[in-house]
DNA sequence: GAGACGATTTTCT
DNA sequence: GAAAATCGTCTCG
């Protein structure tokens, strides 16, 4: 298994930057969860950048409400919310306090607790169906809404940043970082918006008909 | 292997 | 009452 201890944890500024460039930062960096059942966590693979302020994809474009409250808190906390009836998505909130911005992350490569993710997911066929996919992570994960809100830098679900040279290994690996549309929103919900961010050739990646690998980088 | 669709719940109109 | 940042299953090739 990877050794944490190699890799820190980031402070607030690292997340209160431009959501555009969190999610691209993240990528190859390490989610890790520390729940009563053991410890599960991977490597970031996927993720989309949620803007309030040019996005009507965001669900902080209509303003603050009940339910995306957490976006508009301070950066580096965990925005989890429930959809479609069954899933939950995690999402880090980014820029700065009052800003309705956050990173979905909607791809991972399981790497702790491989055991403990089988368990929660026992549909999953293959080791990559784990956690590929935004609502297959986070069930993967264990997050729900206990952690909504949780903050990153202090809860049990953390972040963790390799050092530099771990990460452009990685992302080269995989062929780079690929630059493309989101996915799953509708034709005016700023669909055409490129703020999706993957490792090209990596297994894990939930690349579905819209995301075709377009603008290569 | 790809495309269609139903499940199910929270939130907003 | 409808839509939603999805998933799993069913159908047809």
């Amino acid at each position: 298994m990877f050794d944490l201890s190699d890799h820190k944890i980031p402070d607030r500024k690292f997340f209160a930057r431009k959501t555009i460039t969190v999610a691209s930062a993240l990528l190859g960096s390490f989610v890790v969860h520390d729940s009563p059942e053991g410890r599960a966590g991977g490597i970031i693979v996927e993720s989309e950048a949620y803007v309030e302020y040019d996005d009507p994809g965001c669900h902080a474009w209509r303003g603050e409400t009940k339910r995306n409250r957490a976006m508009f808190g301070p950066p580096g906390h965990a925005y989890v919310y429930f959809t479609y009836g069954n899933h939950w998505m995690f999402n880090i909130v980014t820029e700065k306090e009052g800003t309705g911005c956050a990173v979905l992350i909607r791809a991972l490569e399981p790497v702790e607790g491989l055991e403990l993710m089988r368990k929660r997911r026992p549909k999953a066929k293959t080791d990559e169906d784990l956690t590929n996919g935004p609502g297959k992570l986070a069930s993967a994960l264990g997050i729900g809404k206990e952690l909504y809100r949780a903050d990153l830098l202090s809860s049990p679900l953390k972040i963790y940043i390799p050092e530099k040279r771990f990460i452009s290994k990685y992302i080269k690996k995989y062929g780079g970082i690929v630059r493309t549309t989101r996915i799953g929103l509708g034709e005016n919900a700023g669909a055409i918006l490129p703020y999706r961010f993957y490792l090209a050739n990596h297994p894990c990646v939930s690349v579905r008909a819209k995301g075709r690998s377009v603008c290569g980088n």
